[in-house]
DNA sequence: CCAGGAACCATGCAATGCAAGATAGCTGCG
DNA sequence: CGCAGCTATCTTGCATTGCATGGTTCCTGG
């Protein structure tokens, strides 16, 4: 309640979120739980285990990242996640391809009119 | 193929677009081919008529846009929509949320190791 | 052995962009 | 008038993907 300003539609995050788990994984390789964790650090970004887990497995059928099982030094072993070549290719395309949407979304919610330069 | 630096994947404009759309009609009534031809023109924002006309369909069942039917100077009569209060709302909300979202990207893409500026 | 938590995974649903195609009105031409 | 072609609207079915829910396995502590 009263999060109108703040919040952020849910369907915003499509085909964001599978970028951001990429670029997080840039940092070395990352178990399940982490990755949720430090995508809830970044408010907006916050999801659950029911969009992760999904997105994690997709990514690995496509090639995108590798996974290796080791384990934990208290409690069951962790699956841990990291780029492959193709992984890496995807999310430089990304982020070439982002400015381009993040300033087109911009101009139309800037530019009532089409004036400015 | 080869457009992989300009490529903006479908999946980005979800939930998008909708407010692309309404953020176009602050500048007055428009008809669904005027709307389909202003969006085209920043490129990554083009799509075709069966987007926009469901997604029109949708703002006026929700309530965000009024039409008027007017005839047109040559050719079928066109269908013109305005935002409504509602929808004027939404634009608002949506306008203060974006940032959030728009930053929190950025900030996953730009920022490798949790450096910061 | 049992309780509880950490970690993983699968299933079904909802939202929405899109391709493809259908319909209807207007204009110009013969 | 009759037809081609354009403008404009709308419908249907599909693919993608975030999410809620629930279940399983492993480890630790009592």
């Amino acid at each position: 309640m009263s999060e109108a300003g703040g919040r952020v539609p849910s369907q915003l995050r499509k085909g964001v979120l599978e970028h951001c788990v990429l670029a997080l994984l840039r940092n070395g390789p990352r178990y399940g739980v982490e990755i949720l964790a430090e995508l809830s650090a970044v408010s907006v970004m916050t999801t659950s285990q029911g969009t992760i887990y999904p997105l994690l497995s997709r990514l690995r059928r496509e090639g995108l990242v590798d996974t290796e099982l080791r384990e934990s030094p208290s409690g069951p072993p962790r699956r841990y996640y990291t780029l492959t070549p193709v992984g890496r290719a995807t999310l430089t395309e990304f982020t070439q391809a982002w400015p381009l949407f993040r300033d087109a979304v911009d101009h139309f919610l800037n530019d009532p009119q089409g004036e400015s330069a």
